[in-house]
DNA sequence: AATGAATGAGGCTTCATTCAT
DNA sequence: CATGAATGAAGCCTCATTCAT
């Protein structure tokens, strides 16, 4: 019952954002109506009468805030002066969504690790809206000659990826970081720091000569 | 009931590997010990004969095959003869953990987006022990003057990261790369190839002359 | 939401009608006031307001159909030449309003079934007149000398229940009348042959000489 | 929570026999699964267990005494000695299953009422077998030649329609009695006055020479 | 070592009813 | 008059767990 807005906000609307977090916390088997119900401030009927089942409530969550980011992102790629520093943003935006808004990438992990079970089309629409903001950044930046020709998927998986796991482990990471086994692990950084580590990764291997992925392959070969 | 082993695996054996491929695709919350008994062949009971209730199963799952797979990565990292095709070995290591054991990456992202809520002392060992091999790997090529310094913790996020999502996403991209909409995405890839492709961005990004990432910061603050 | 006459109904008679077939299908704990209301094309807030509660409506119900069927009926044994005849209309009619209000049957036999839980007093008085119904084509017959003496209730329940039977039965029958089992059984038949069928069976034995009687107790009697 | 043979028998039969009458008292839709579980003294998920879900024992509890009582009209029938003993027994023993079994004519009140909304192929099958006896019973008299030549469904109606009236409304007969204004219509009466009464009426059409019918039709068509 | 039976707790959902507008 | 919103109570069902054998 976060009582700060509980007034202003319809109930239709807080019970999503309860949803969002419960499931984001407990994935949708282990979130309960219940507790749904209880966050958002109402009665468990309302959200049956409100949204409709469990299922459908799910459904919603995912294909708003999947939305929603989804919305975030194009902006800040088309919003890019160039092909670079719009991978920049790209990839800085990616971070301050899974920064403000914890749930998203939590769900997003819960969801894919049960098969996508509840991936309608709608849902799917949304991903494929976020695939396709990386693909425009890296289509750019290889039409104005400073990106290599890279697979989409793979970078999308490499901005993605170490970005979701970096958000969800947030609390893991401080809860051990304090461990004397971890010391020199640097464990704690913040978001801006560990998406400007990962720009510099991604822009490196983008822009270079090509000579890394020759040299990889040799390596790969050799043995 | 995979009547394939049934006969010479001892229970306890079964219910873990049962038990590893039900949480896989439910979570915690959504696996049931009615489908972890059936899929192991076993009475319900039994299970707690052998294992415990339902939380002492799933800790032991998470650190039986979080050794496993530590203990592999950890071979693959020290049997390579130089720094890179060291690093190359620990990526396609655990491209290939992921793929021959496909619980693996779903249980991992389960865990994680659950806050690590049974991330028990000993299983945080395991984990531990799977960062270390990122730093041994990382440590060589710098002593060896091969690599450039970078932080462990996002080289080793932007490893296992884009191998996690790959391995999670293979069904549902099966399912959608028939779609019009997805043709150009290339969507279907094989873990050799996203493994070769991961281990070209990221040994290029390593062994490059530090620019990108000079000039990334340059784009960062232009704006 | 039948719309055909959706307009020109007022409200109440409305609610009425769609309690009756919702009532009659799904019986008094099966139908829902939102079924109810969504038949009649009212919400369902108006039900309480223009009827009141469930049990006041489905009470309302009882009262309102059983006390037009009676009406009916006693017009029919009034509007007779003879006894015969009466007795005939009344069957007649009593198969009559079973076919052209299905609702009727249903929802009669559901009450009975149910102890008659909701019988109030005013129900039962129209109840009764149903049975004054029988009574007096009964006793007219014995007057004008046509007809044996005979128990009015054994007789009333002689032509209510076939009747009952067959109407509610209609449905189940014409499904699995092309069962190649039930193919000797001419299972269907209109109320029309029914109803002269059972009036045939009624009249031959309130006209006869009393001798069946006298036979069966001797059957009965033998072992 | 019938305490006198709760030992003896198994919980499985307990279930049923609670079902079967708090179903005939409430209907499908009536009857809670908690109701029944206590008059059965076990859990309620013990129904489960057992049994099934509430429209599986609806099911298993229809087929069930449908088909004990099928047996015992069938032995009714086949044990008599001569066609007119065998409708009269088959008479008889309609209305000794309904008065030692009162759910019986309930619980087919409620089943025909819903339009057999639960009647699976199984139920359907003892159904079929009911009327086989009164076809076999009319059959019978026919090829001795005491019988007229009579369509069975009427006649199978005439028999069971009456009888479950009868039983269904003792309960409200006995209430109803001691009122002044039924004082006339004998509306007690034992399930053996019933059922000899029933009987006189049939044999007497059954056995007369058709005469009542040829009137009867004579009566229709006059007016 | 293994299992069929049993159960208390809790989860999802529906429903009759009320109320402010 | 009419209705959208809201809710407490109750219903069906599942599940982790225990226990006697």
């Amino acid at each position: 019952m976060k009582n700060e807005r509980e007034k202003n906000t319809p109930p239709a609307e807080r019970i999503l954002v309860a949803a969002m977090e419960v499931f984001a916390a407990q994935g949708f088997a282990g979130g309960t109506m219940e507790a749904i119900a209880s966050r958002a401030g109402v009665n468990k009927a309302a959200i049956y009468y409100h949204v409709g089942g469990k299922a459908a409530l799910y459904e919603t969550v995912l294909r708003r805030f999947f939305g929603r980011t989804a919305d975030v992102l194009e902006a800040a790629v088309d919003g890019a002066p160039d092909a670079a520093s719009g991978m920049s943003a790209l990839i800085a935006s990616v971070s301050a969504q899974f920064r403000d808004n914890p749930s998203l990438p939590r769900i997003m992990m819960h969801e894919w690790a049960r098969y996508g079970a509840s991936l309608s089309e709608g849902v799917l629409l949304e991903l494929g809206r976020l695939l396709r903001c990386t693909q425009k950044a890296l289509k750019r930046g290889v039409a104005e000659g400073v990106f290599r020709e890279t697979p989409v998927w793979p970078l999308h998986l490499a901005i993605v990826g170490p970005m979701l796991l970096f958000s969800v482990t947030r609390e893991v990471r401080a809860r051990v970081s304090s461990h004397p086994a971890a010391a020199d692990l640097r464990l704690i950084m913040s978001f801006d720091e560990m998406s400007r580590a990962l720009t510099g990764i991604l822009l490196g291997s983008l822009t270079a000569p090509a000579a890394g992925a020759r040299r990889t392959a040799q390596a790969e070969n050799t043995p």
